[in-house]
DNA sequence: TTGCCGCATTGATCTGGATCAAATCCGAAG
DNA sequence: CTTCGGATTTGATCCAGATCAATGCGGCAA
């Protein structure tokens, strides 16, 4: 098993073990769902690789994407007895997946755990406040150019820091996370690219003016 | 010390005893300010009366309200060095503080403390996931109602349910936490008090038409 | 009672981003 | 290689909500 990015690193050998042997290593192809908003939450998710798409839907089909999930990222914490939102997979994507019995076994047993779990979430719900701010208060220009800074800076955190933001997700997705339309996601792409601050490339952009960008997102 | 509505509710006679120990009570007048956003992080608070405004700043002055506090909510949590917003008393406020020492021994020593902060912290993360939704892709009529439907079930899970409303922060906090100007949240109440959805009354709304709110928050 | 002063409301106009409508691109299947 | 279908880009127009601009309305101090 992969060693789980984030949660487990404060963990001591036997703890992993005994975490190791909980978990159920699942994977999922592109388009599959992990699980839908309202449907009763039978696991956590740990992602090992790909990308994950979290979503809610209103009931006349408006989405609003709520994250991304990367590998080391854990879905399904904010469980009560339905998930909150819908989890598919964008590209191919391998989970460890743990059934709730054994996710609040391993909680109650070990403090350790809970004690990362709960810095997870509080850093998620940082996350969500920053979110907030470009939902609420940024104009289209800002949101993009927030959302690419912030996968290349998540991407860096993995060990895959680069010029190029790898973007796996289709643009109306991007439109989806950010409260935009996918024309307005293009238009401004474009604009960017015209303005050399990116260059487009197959599957992701190159940030080309990295002190443009860094300067409006301030 | 008023019993802590959320955080206490599962513990132990002698676990709250030490928690009364470790509580400093303290209160604030309108428009003090119990910390500010960047600052560094000495406190977490239990508000026990009045409402507290949660916000973050552009550096251009553009503000985004993350969240308005309650009696029984803690601010805080997401400690790292410094606090990621600000937050202001509306109105007279008192709450519990514990110093980050006293917290963080606290919650080191006492596993169901953790585990019920754990739980506090998934809701708020639920929470900011409901609001991106609300931010991202809700019209300015349906953002004010869903507002105003999870004031009124805020305040009724506090033991306050009424068709009334109490809406204590002024319309510029309510725009800035919907993503709107002053005017369109002015106009749009206006608009909804002539439907007769709602009354404006002094301090807040009596809620006229609950079912097309529920409705239109769907 | 009067005069502020900070909210809040209302009106007129403007505009960023949405909507409607074609192209164009591009990878996968045949 | 060609064809097809979804993703993306681009263009024209529209409109919800922003902006600009008064005006109204208490509460409170002198």
């Amino acid at each position: 098993m992969v060693r789980l990015v984030s949660v487990c690193a404060s963990l001591t050998d036997d703890e992993l073990a005994l975490l190791e042997q909980l978990a159920m290593p699942t994977h999922f192809a592109s388009g599959d769902t992990l699980f839908t908003q309202g449907s009763e939450a039978h696991c956590v998710y740990n992602v090992t690789a790909g990308v994950v798409r979290l979503y809610k839907l209103l009931s006349d089909g408006r989405r609003q994407v709520v994250g991304f999930a990367l590998p080391g990222d854990f879905l399904g914490l904010a469980m009560r007895d339905a998930y909150g939102f819908s989890a598919d997979a964008i590209g191919d994507v391998a989970v460890c997946a743990f059934s709730r019995a054994a996710y609040t076994a391993l909680v109650d047993a070990k403090p350790h755990l809970l004690k990362r779990l709960h810095e997870f979430a509080t850093h998620e719900l940082t996350l969500a406040h920053e979110q907030m701010m470009l939902l609420g208060r940024r104009t289209a220009e800002e949101k993009l150019i927030c959302f690419l800074l912030g996968m290349q800076q998540r991407w860096a955190r993995l060990g895959k820091p680069s010029v190029t933001v790898q973007l796996p997700m289709t643009r109306q997705d991007i439109a989806d996370f950010l409260g935009l339309t996918i024309e307005t996601v293009s238009r401004t792409f474009t604009r960017l690219a015209k303005d050399k601050t990116i260059l487009i490339v197959p599957g992701g952009v190159r940030v080309m003016n990295p002190e443009r960008m860094h300067a409006v997102a301030a």
